[in-house]
DNA sequence: CTGAAAGCGCTTACAG
DNA sequence: CTGAAAGCGCTTACAG
C-alpha cells in the first residue's frame, strides 16, 4: 500500500476513482445518497493518494472549522496552578480530537489582547466555540461574547453572566468541606481563611462555604479572620503577617490554593510556630507538592481532566446548535486528609 | 465609535470604503500601490464594521493558516514533569501571538493518533508548521515529517534526524555540573546515575554528562551504578531499590528529573537512610516542589520557557522559507544548590 | 443514484 | 493608482 504524502485534491481522488468530485465529496461524507460501490471506490481511491481534506477549503463552504479555542488566564500564574491547568487542557483536547477537533491555545497578557483573541475566534471564524478558563467575576469580554450567540463554555460558575454554560468543581462544597473537618475532627473554633482574589468566582465559593461550615457550627463568621489573597505563596505568608500583627488570634488556617496555604506555612515557621503543632493547616487544589511537603498537607482534590472533558462536551453541544439540559455543571471535590491538619497527631 | 460585532466581509469593507474589493484588500496589507487616502478610507471602514478577515478565506487563497502546532507527548506524564510543559508552551504560545498565529495543541495517546494528527497539519493545512516535543530518539513520524520538508522544529536535541532544527536545554552540560558539584564539592567518588529513557535524546546526553564528569575526574563509569527509569517517581524507588538488593554501594545519586529523584528519597528513607546524612542527592528540572521538599532539592534547572520562544521563533523562519543559520540551538543550565547534596551540612 | 454549477471570502495575477 | 476576473478546495443546492 503505497502512501503518496504531500499535494492531493478531492479533485484527484475522483478523477482516481472514475466519479465526479461532488459524488467523491458525498461519498467520504458517507452520504446515503451514494451507492456502496461508488463509495468503496472512492474510499480505495481517497487511501491510495494519502487524501487529507483542505481544512480551509471545507471550512469556508460549510461554515464550520472544526477547531475549539481555550482561553487561558491572562498570567497562567495565579487562578490556576499549573498541574490543575494541565490537567483541564488534557481533559479538554482529549474530548476534542475524539470528535476530530483541533484545539486553539490563547493566553493574552491583558485584556485587550485576549478581547482581540476573542474577535479572531468568533468573527474571524478561526473557531466553532471557545472554553473560557480565566473569567473574572465581571469580564466585559465573556458576557459580550456570551451575549452574542457565539457558543461558549465558562470553567468556573458564573451567575453573573445570563444563561451561560459552565462547568466547574463544586467550590462551595469543598471550601464547607475542608472547615468542617477542622471543626469538627479538630474541636478548633477560631478558623482562618485566607481566600483567592474576590473578583474570581472560586474564590467567592469557597470563602461561602467556610462561611457556611462556621454559622452551621453556631460560629459567627468574623471578618478579621478573612484575609484575601492572589493565590499566590507570597499571599499566604503575608496573610499569616497580617493576622499575628493584628493580634487576631487563630488555631487553625484554610487557604483557597496550596501555593497559599505552603507560603502560610513558611511564614509560620519563621515565626517559630509548627504546623500542625501550633496551627492546623488545609489547603485546596491537592496539587502533587502536597503529599511530599513536611508535613503532608491536607487538601481539597477534584478531577480537573473530568471539569476539561465535561466543558468540551458541553461546547460540542452548543456548536450543534443543542442548548444543554443541564446549563451548569459541578463536579464533586473530595477533601484528602493528610498531617497538616493534625489527623497524624491522633494516629500516633 | 459603533463596534458592530457580527459577520461582515471584505465586500462590506468595500462598499463602505467606496473602493473595489481588490483596493480594500491591498490597503489592509498596507500595499504600496494603494495611495494613502484610499488606506485610510479603508481603515476607518474596517474599523467601524469590526472587521475582521476571514480565516479559512485567508487560508484558502494565500497557502497560509497563520498557526502553528505543537505536539505534545504521548502520556503527558512522562518527558516533561507538568511544569516544565507549561512553561514551554506559554514561550511558544506568547512568541505565536506576537507573530498573529494561532497555537495548534496536539496530544496523541498512541504513535497512530500522532501520525493522523501530523497528516492533519500537513496535509490538511490546518497548520503551517509544527514544533515537536514528543520525539523519541527514532520517532518515525517525526523522521518522515522532516524529509518532507515541511517546517518542523524538534525540542529536544535530534542529532539523528538530517538537517534538523532542534532547541534543546544543553542536558549533557546539566548532567556535567550536577556530577561535577557532587565529586567536588563534596568529595564523593561512588555516584548512582538514575537516567531516563534511554530512548529519548535528553537521557542520553544526561548520562553522557554523567560520565564524562566521571572521567574528568579520572573514575571509570561503572555499570552498575547506572540505572534506567522513566522519569516516574516510583521508577526512583525502583532504581534504589535495585542498587541495593544488588550490593552495589553508592554515596551519592544523580537522578535525570526531580520526580525520579523524591523517588529514589522515599525509598531511601523507607531503608532508614537519610538525605544527605547517609546519601547525597541531585535532580533534574528544578521543579517548584524542589525547594519546598525537606531536605531542599539540589537540582539543575533551565528556562523551558525560552527554549520554547526559541523554537517558534525558528520555525517561523522554516515557515518565512529562511533556513536558520543555526540549525540547534542549545540553551545554558544551572545546578541550583540547596540541602539534599550535602551543602547545608558544610553551612551549617 | 449521479454530475455540472455555484459560491463560501479572500488574494493575486491581469488589464487598464 | 485602481478594478474586474480568476481561482484556492471544498460542499451543497439544483438538475437530471
Amino acid at each position: 500500500m503505497e502512501q503518496l504524502v504531500g499535494r492531493c485534491t478531492l479533485k484527484d481522488v475522483a478523477h482516481l476513482a472514475g466519479v465526479s468530485v461532488t459524488s467523491a465529496s458525498m461519498a467520504l461524507a458517507d452520504n446515503p445518497r451514494v451507492s456502496a460501490t461508488t463509495k468503496e471506490a472512492v474510499r480505495v481511491a481517497a487511501m491510495k493518494l494519502g487524501y487529507v481534506p483542505h481544512s480551509a477549503g471545507r471550512a469556508l463552504r460549510s461554515r464550520r472549522v472544526s477547531a475549539i479555542a481555550v482561553v487561558l488566564p491572562h498570567s497562567s500564574q495565579h487562578v490556576f496552578s499549573h498541574p490543575t491547568l494541565t490537567a483541564l487542557l488534557d481533559g479538554i483536547v482529549s474530548v476534542a480530537a475524539d470528535n476530530d477537533l483541533s484545539t486553539i491555545l490563547s493566553t493574552s497578557r491583558t485584556e485587550e489582547d485576549e478581547a482581540s483573541a476573542y474577535r479572531r475566534f468568533m468573527n474571524g471564524r478561526e473557531a466553532d466555540g471557545v472554553i473560557v478558563a480565566s473569567a473574572a467575576v465581571a469580564d466585559a469580554n465573556v458576557i459580550g461574547l456570551a451575549r452574542s450567540g457565539y457558543p461558549i463554555v465558562i470553567v468556573g460558575r458564573a451567575p453573573h453572566v445570563a444563561r451561560a454554560t459552565a462547568v466547574s468543581l463544586d467550590d462551595g462544597h469543598g471550601g464547607q468541606a475542608a472547615t468542617r473537618h477542622l471543626l469538627e475532627a479538630h474541636g478548633v473554633r477560631r478558623i482562618a481563611h485566607i481566600s483567592g482574589p474576590l473578583g474570581h468566582q472560586s474564590a467567592q465559593d469557597k470563602l461561602t462555604g467556610y462561611r457556611n461550615a462556621l454559622m452551621a457550627s453556631a460560629i459567627a463568621p468574623e471578618p478579621a479572620l478573612e484575609i484575601e489573597g492572589d493565590y499566590s505563596d507570597e499571599s499566604g505568608s503575608r496573610a499569616v503577617e497580617d493576622l499575628v500583627r493584628r493580634g487576631t488570634s487563630f488555631e487553625a488556617i484554610f487557604a483557597a490554593n496550596d501555593q497559599m496555604a505552603l507560603g502560610a506555612r513558611e511564614a509560620l515557621q519563621a515565626m517559630g510556630l509548627s504546623v500542625p503543632g501550633d496551627v492546623l493547616l488545609v489547603g485546596y487544589d491537592d496539587i502533587p507538592l502536597a503529599r511530599y511537603v513536611e508535613p503532608a498537607l491536607t487538601s481539597v482534590q477534584g478531577d480537573m481532566a473530568e471539569v476539561g472533558s465535561v466543558a468540551a462536551l458541553r461546547l460540542l453541544e452548543l456548536i450543534g446548535g443543542r442548548l444543554p439540559d443541564q446549563p451548569v455543571t459541578l463536579l464533586p471535590t473530595e477533601l484528602v486528609v493528610r498531617n497538616s491538619c493534625g489527623c497524624a497527631r491522633h494516629l500516633a
